[in-house]
DNA sequence: GACCAGGTGCCAG
DNA sequence: CTGGCACATGGT
């Protein structure tokens, strides 16, 4: 091992692991997470609680701070990949990307964080999320020694501060549903341990059942942090994709979900992501222009600018 | 400045 | 059930 020691905190024992078929930074950049930070030429963050610096060298994974079984876990390296990708191979343009998408897994979150952060997400671009989510841990996450990057806040933790300090996080109208949605938890009204024994459908409406949290929201959260690998979240991205897979045009957002499950298969939520990743990354293949469903807010014309401009600081 | 971002909630017809 | 709009913020 030769990378330079984060630092030297007795806590944090280093190792190594074999990851064939991985790719740490696709997997981290692939807007399934938003808590790693780029260094030494790896990334620093934190599992939970346990904080975290990891780097790939070809087939290996160094680290340092956690454990072998942990960061096998949250990185899902036990996934059949090859098996994934092949349930798709009928259909080329999915399969293409699939193979353009080699190493890219979709981890296994805890669940409170995973919630959280996608109540941020709605008309967010992925690096907004990052920062939104950076700034929660920062102001409110319990700080881990040995990476720069703190805990999620607890549910409690959120639930007690105001309205108006986490939209001093940047979070614009998601500060009100997150804060409520942490007192439900906080408060025991709803566990989230409860839903990995439910069916998919079941969790989801669940899910839905919290401010901020709609089939989109909950669709990633149950790919994200509870393994249902077949859920496929619709968002801009992939309503562009799926649509530009048919000629006949979906009436709905669900429709277009129902037509990607079929479509893409057992595994259409990994698929989705090969997908989703692709279209997000390579340049105008898909233009912005199409109307695309369930998600394009037309803004109000006749709306005065705002006079907050004025007050505008630096 | 206009446009857009891993949408949701609410309300009218 | 469907369509239409408001909701904050920041980057290109």
């Amino acid at each position: 091992m030769n990378f330079d020691p984060l630092n030297t905190a007795p806590e944090l024992q280093g190792g190594v692991i074999e990851c064939p078929e991985f790719d740490l930074d696709l997997t981290l950049n692939s807007g399934q997470v938003f808590h790693w930070i780029p260094a030494f030429e790896g990334f620093e963050g934190c599992i939970g609680e346990t904080p975290c610096f990891i780097r790939q060298k070809e087939n290996l994974l160094y680290y340092q701070g956690g454990n072998a079984v942990l960061i096998r876990n949250y990185f899902a390296l036990d996934h059949n990949l090859s098996l994934i990708r092949d349930s798709c191979a009928n259909h080329p343009a999915s399969y293409d990307a699939a193979k353009a998408c080699r190493g890219l897994r979709i981890m296994r979150q805890p669940r409170w964080e995973c919630l959280a952060t996608f109540i941020l997400s709605p008309m967010k671009q992925v690096a907004h999320i990052r920062q939104m989510s950076l700034a929660l841990r920062m102001g409110y996450g319990r700080k881990l020694s040995g990476s720069s990057v703190p805990a999620f806040p607890e549910a409690s933790v959120l639930a007690s501060v105001t309205e108006r300090d986490l939209r001093q996080c940047g979070l614009g109208f998601r500060a009100g549903a997150l804060r409520e949605t942490s007192r439900r938890i906080s408060s025991g009204d709803f566990d989230l341990e409860n839903l990995s024994s439910m069916n998919t459908e079941d969790a989801r409406k669940a899910l839905c059942s919290l401010p901020g949290i709609g089939r989109k929201v909950a669709n990633c959260i149950l790919l994200f942090a509870y393994e249902r690998l077949d859920v496929v979240p619709v968002d801009v991205w992939i309503s562009r994709v799926l649509v530009s897979f048919r000629s006949r045009k979906a009436k709905s957002a669900e429709e277009l979900e129902r037509y990607g499950q079929r479509l893409l298969g057992p595994y259409a939520g990994y698929i989705q992501q090969y997908l989703f990743h692709r279209a997000r990354t390579e340049k105008s293949k898909y233009p912005r222009k199409l109307k695309s469903i369930g998600s394009r807010p037309s803004y109000s014309k006749t709306a005065k600018a705002s006079p907050r401009r004025i007050l505008k600081t630096k």
